[in-house]
RNA sequence: GGCGCGUUGGUCAAGGGGUUAAGACGCCUCCCUUUCACGGAGGAAUCACGGGUUCGAAUCCCGUACGUGCUACCA
């Protein structure tokens, strides 16, 4: 069997949403698992639809995700080139040889005799408004023009298109890995243009002939294209290459949480998630956040995404990317879409942050704690703190709001909470507190929560009705870790402020 | 409208003739913690509907409903 090989196959037309995220990974899983070849290839036939920097920006996408492909346009293999813009000559060639075998034909109606025909159609209450069976021979094209008067047109570059002649009453069948059998009739489907008139290729045919060129033995792509799949299957027997048809798999769609329908940018908006990996700056429509500016670890989304119709069928949710390789099967994925959870996305991510270690998270908490003005001057502190506080955080922009008071003074102290049980006791305690602390000469935990506890007995205090109120002073609020862990970390001269601070405040 | 694909708690899902129908998210209760989380123990909640086949159906078959996709010189 020859070697596995895969291909991504985006159009570059703006940002890379979950689903396409998650295409890319299966093709991934599947290339590394069977250790394939994984190819970038992108689709820029259209040039209406063509956005400058969404290529760049879906090497980067694929570049933080860690699911980098073997070949694409910025890392050619043998099977360039890898935008098929840049393929444009390749096509047209296999095109008219599906003309010359009968099963394509060129076509010259205009734009505007294409819309009459559909309002005929219509007018006549007929549902089935398409240029097919039915209607091609009451068109302008090489099925009813005399030869001369083809070739004359040809002749002159009169604009036309390629289109497929789809047989009638025929059915196809092929097998998807997902799916199983499919038969399919080829009635349902129109004869599609191949060749524009632009001499760009359309979707139908670019696929199958740099697919066959370029050697892809399995190919997975949205749901949405089975309707279409009878031409592809169709062209690949026409073009005598059917022993080399890839393996198909129709992936499940990601649909919208609440209502019906695939996910859409809109939604994100909508309903306040992100839909791309990263940030996409849209030439139109502006700046788009995607996971990762939203404090998502590359691990935890991938890990997420997988799971969004696939499992490996024990109760592990869990997995790190070779696990994933590992464990990776088609005939696993589901053939049903899935709604996306933002709530569960989440939940990824924060076992993800509890599961990585302090190393790991480092540079990610460094760069978001620096964009608030943290200094972080003391190696040591700061892996203590991100230690202390990694278990609170669902998203790694977590880690300022759980750990600014490391790093700054609480702004807003509520004493509100304490204040109707303030007493002049609780304040000498304080008092006094500040004195034996500042005769430490170890701070540490221990002996900070040992004196502690040891002056609140002798004044007759249960440390309970204390420690609120020294939390608020260290914190500002009511939360974060151990208040004497805090302390520590904090050191004396730094506690012993923020306690005389706050005293201040309660007189 | 036509054609395709699908349907297990609110969501993600395991299970593919005999199960008390797993597990996870979310929600609720309790424990731990003299904070907030984490962790632990519980709880509520599901086989779309109708017919078959079968001793027996969530599981196989047929309808229906619902959802979703396609129906472009977009991918």
């Amino acid at each position: 069997m020859s070697k596995v090989r895969v291909r991504f196959a985006p159009s570059p037309t703006g940002g890379l949403h979950l689903g396409g995220v998650r295409t890319a990974l299966y093709n991934y899983l599947f290339a590394k698992k069977n250790d394939g070849a994984f190819v970038l290839r992108i689709e820029d036939t259209d040039q209406t639809r063509y956005v400058e920097g969404a290529e760049n920006y879906i090497i980067e996408c694929l570049n933080w995700c860690g699911i980098l492909p073997d070949e694409g346009p910025w890392k050619p293999g043998e099977y360039g080139p890898y935008r098929q813009s840049e393929r444009k000559d390749i096509y047209r060639k296999y095109a008219e040889q599906l003309v010359e075998s009968g099963h394509a034909y060129y076509a010259f109606d205009t734009p505007e005799e294409i819309e009459n025909l559909r309002e005929k159609l219509k007018a006549q209450g007929k549902y089935n408004v398409q240029y097919d069976f039915q209607n091609r021979l009451n068109m302008r094209n090489s099925l009813v023009l005399p030869k001369e008067e083809t070739e004359a047109l040809l002749k002159i570059n009169f604009p036309h298109v390629v289109r497929i002649k789809m047989p009638r009453d025929e059915y196809v069948h092929f097998n998807d890995m997902i799916r199983g059998e499919i038969e399919m009739p080829t009635d349902g489907v129109d004869d599609k243009v191949l060749l524009k008139a632009d001499g760009m290729p359309t979707y139908h045919l670019a696929v199958v002939v740099d697919d066959y060129l370029m050697k892809i033995t399995h190919a997975f792509r949205g749901e949405e294209w089975l309707p279409s799949a009878p031409v592809h299957v169709l062209l690949w027997k026409y073009f005598g290459w059917e022993k080399q048809m890839p393996q198909w798999a129709h992936l499940p769609l990601i649909l919208k949480p609440d209502g019906n329908g695939k996910l859409s940018k809109r939604d994100g908006e909508r309903l306040g998630f992100p839909v791309f990996a990263m940030e996409w700056n849209d030439p139109k429509s502006g700046v788009v956040k995607g996971f990762k500016e939203l404090g998502f670890l590359p691990e935890a989304f991938i890990n997420m995404l997988a799971l969004l119709g696939w499992n490996d069928g024990s109760e592990q949710e869990i997995f790190t990317l070779p696990e994933m390789v590992e464990k990776f099967s088609m005939d696993r994925v589901h053939s049903h879409g899935a709604k996306f959870d933002f709530e569960k996305a989440k939940w990824f991510n924060h076992e993800w942050i509890k599961r990585s270690s302090v190393e790991r998270l480092k540079p990610h908490v460094k760069r978001i704690l620096e964009d608030h003005g943290a200094v972080i001057d003391d190696e040591n502190k700061f892996e203590k703190i991100i230690e202390l506080i990694k278990d609170r955080c669902t998203l790694l922009t977590d880690f300022w709001p759980q750990g600014s008071f490391f790093f700054v003074p609480p702004t807003e102290i509520d004493t509100s909470s304490i204040l109707p049980k303030w007493n002049e006791n609780k304040n000498q305690f304080f008092i006094e507190l500040i004195r034996s602390y500042s005769f430490m000469n170890l701070w540490d935990t221990e002996g900070i929560e040992h004196t502690f506890k040891e002056l609140a007995a002798a004044s007759k205090l249960k440390p309970g009705e204390l420690m609120g109120a020294f939390r608020l002073m260290l914190v500002g609020g009511k939360f974060g870790p151990g208040v004497f862990e805090i302390s520590s970390v904090l050191g004396k001269e730094e506690t012993i402020r923020r306690i005389e601070h706050t005293l201040s405040l309660l007189k």
